[in-house]
DNA sequence: GTAACGA
DNA sequence: TCGTTACAACGCTGC
DNA sequence: GCAGCG
């Protein structure tokens, strides 16, 4: 084979064969406790096999593969809406939190349910995304040791247009005390344009801010936009904020205002997922009354946040009714 | 985690 | 049949 | 083109 032969197609995502036997209901799944093995699940009209239930994924947790797909069922209504339609990054842990883990853009197969979007990346290579769709589309990725998800910033409708802004926070060196205080300077510059801003915990180290749009713009604008944003929240705070990139340039007390994220193919941990990091953290939704008051990356588990926001509710509910338009001035 | 491979 | 192996990223900036 | 970063 030369180089002038015809290129040849790639392969079509192969379809996994559907497993067979008896279903459990997410009803009945949720009620058993510590079961082992394979499992076939059922939610709605599609079936996932769900396998090696009872492999530890957080060790020092003790918390295993079962209560992760747990944690997905009870939250899948307040996820859903951010993950639909979106195409997946997979960062997969099959080994657990401890044991290497590898990204995986390209699905070579999958079952019928799971839908894929055939994009070109920047080198002309054809890569097979996987797309979130269903809860059933969601556990599939779980099982496969997709312990955090990691959503485009745009949906398949328009690939090329985000709905929304992520500003990242990352502290680096700099105190956890300083990331409230640089959220808060994010939302007082949000106020004066006159956007409206959601906070939340990464679940790692930092906070990420999230501002809802029209998909009007392409990610260039919104990067622009962006870029414009990080700046003014530097230059009012530049104790404590920075943009620059080079970590060796950042003082120890500043927080790395991580604009960058805003690009087609890039990703930031989504709200409510699960962090592959100790204690089972989550990115939980915060109101921006918690910022003030301060809350810690820990107060925020598998364990406990299904729980939280089925009581106190979840501040991120109204995101996609606040679709606003960008004004470049 | 799993599909493909090979003894 | 069964143990082993292979395989699974991208995009942006600034040198 | 490559290193650094996420
Ligand atoms: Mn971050
Ligand atoms: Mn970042």
């Amino acid at each position: 084979m030369g180089k002038n032969d015809p290129v040849k197609e790639k392969a079509q995502v192969k379809v996994t064969k559907a497993r067979g036997g008896t279903a459990v209901s997410a009803k009945e799944f949720l009620t058993l406790k510590r079961p082992k093995g394979d499992l076939l699940l059922e939610i709605g009209r599609e079936q996932v096999s769900v396998t090696s239930l009872d492999r530890i994924y957080w060790p020092d947790e003790k918390l295993t593969k079962f209560d992760l797909l747990c944690y997905y069922l009870k939250i899948t209504d307040f996820i859903m809406p951010f993950l639909k339609d979106r195409p997946a990054i997979l960062q997969r842990y099959p080994r657990g939190i401890k044991a290497p883990m590898f990204f995986q853009q390209d699905l070579e197969s999958a079952p019928a349910f799971i839908n894929t979007a055939r994009l070109v990346n920047q080198e002309g290579r054809q890569l097979d995304y996987a797309v979130y769709t269903t809860t059933a589309s969601l556990l599939h990725f779980v099982n496969l040791g997709t312990i955090e998800q990691h959503q485009w910033h745009s949906t398949v409708k328009h690939l090329d247009k985000p709905d929304w802004i992520a500003i990242d926070l990352d502290p680096k060196r700099a105190p956890w005390e300083n990331v409230l205080q640089v959220a808060l300077v994010v939302k007082e510059v949000a106020d004066e344009i006159g956007l409206c801003a959601f906070p939340k915990t990464s679940g790692s180290s930092g906070i990420h801010i999230y501002f809802p749009l029209k998909p009007t713009n392409e990610y260039e604008k919104v990067a622009e936009f962006a870029k414009l944003l990080a700046g003014e929240v530097a230059r009012r705070a530049p104790k404590i904020a920075t943009v620059e990139r080079t970590i060796a340039k950042r003082k120890s007390t500043q927080v790395y205002v991580d604009w960058m994220q805003n690009a087609r193919g890039k990703s930031l941990a989504s709200v409510f997922t699960a962090r592959a990091k100790a204690k089972a953290t989550v990115s939980m939704p915060l109101t921006w009354k918690q910022v003030e008051r301060g809350v810690k990356i820990t107060d925020f588990t598998i364990t406990n946040a299904p729980d939280l926001l089925n009581k106190k509710g979840d501040p991120w509910a109204t995101f996609f009714d606040k679709r606003q338009k960008l004004k470049f001035d």
